[in-house]
DNA sequence: GCCGATTGTGATACCGTGTATCACTAGTGG
DNA sequence: CCACTAGTGATACACGGTATCACAATCGGC
């Protein structure tokens, strides 16, 4: 009865080797997390979670995104959204419209990134890479939008 | 008398090319940003703009920053800072330990996220890159430091 | 130059995201 | 099972930013 172990166990895995102690909070925490496919905001999940105070949501989401077990993309207008990171590094497109995250993966550009870091002084610690998009659906439903948000997105 | 165009008639055209009126505490918020070198909260800059209200200054600089003339960096625990877009579209080398910014370019990088683009899905708007470092002061001045912030750096 | 339409201003109140504090609770190692 | 420590939740607070709204400044037409 444990052909594929519990997502318990892995969650608990994680939080030790954080040195962290595997608490019940915690536990729904990651649960709820681990079950969602998109990316969200630290209060939508406190508000699924009623057991769970709002300090422990943002403690927990924090201590797993310093562990790397979830990742954060930020909205043009600068608020947050947690992912899950199920898969491995990894960029993201976020809808101007519809503010979906979406992973973005390429290989080409973290050899580049990785270049470049050798280039820049002082020590590079990490980077962050996200293309601002009028995603598909968006241009579908409501053809080519203009974007209002804040403009230093470039070129 | 008008060998170099004068700081506020060159603000005047922008906000008339934004389709803005050129107000006092526009040109004062635009004339302060100008001078400054690096990279500051609104909030700092609110403060030595006691003439100007709060709502203001945070009105021009968005009015500024989705014009292109300020740009926008997010330090790694995400919190903003804005300076003048003195010279053309880059990225950002953001210091995690004293917080500075320092401009990035770079053609190849530019050149691959264009090309990037072409295989999102969707309309590409525009992307943020940004390099988590300790800078080489920092480095110099505590030693390599630990990285405390939200980790999804990647790498 | 003045005048009225319109845009901008500033005070205030409020919202969203997150952290500090602190009395209390629950894991954990012996 | 106990004691020690880490974690919890309520509350208060901090910070960055926006909504509202009465009032002021700007600007185009005359």
């Amino acid at each position: 009865m444990m052909a594929t172990k519990s997502l318990d166990a892995r969650v608990d895995e994680i939080l030790k080797g954080l040195g962290s102690r595997a608490t019940g909070p915690r536990r729904k925490v990651a649960r709820l997390l681990a079950s969602k496919r998109g990316a969200f905001s630290a209060e939508s999940i406190h508000e699924e979670l009623p057991g769970v105070g709002r300090a422990t949501v943002y403690r927990t989401i924090r201590l797993l995104a310093e562990a790397g077990v979830l990742c954060r993309a930020l909205l043009p207008d600068g608020s947050p959204r947690y992912s899950f990171d199920h898969s491995w590094h990894h960029h993201h497109l976020i809808c101007s419209s519809c503010e979906t995250v979406e992973a973005f993966r390429s290989a080409e550009l973290e050899r580049l990134l990785c270049e470049l870091s050798d280039e820049i002084p002082g020590r590079v610690l990490g980077h962050q890479v996200d293309f601002y998009v009028n995603c598909p659906d968006c241009l579908k439903r409501e053809g080519p939008v203009e974007a209002h948000t804040i403009a230093n997105y470039g070129g």
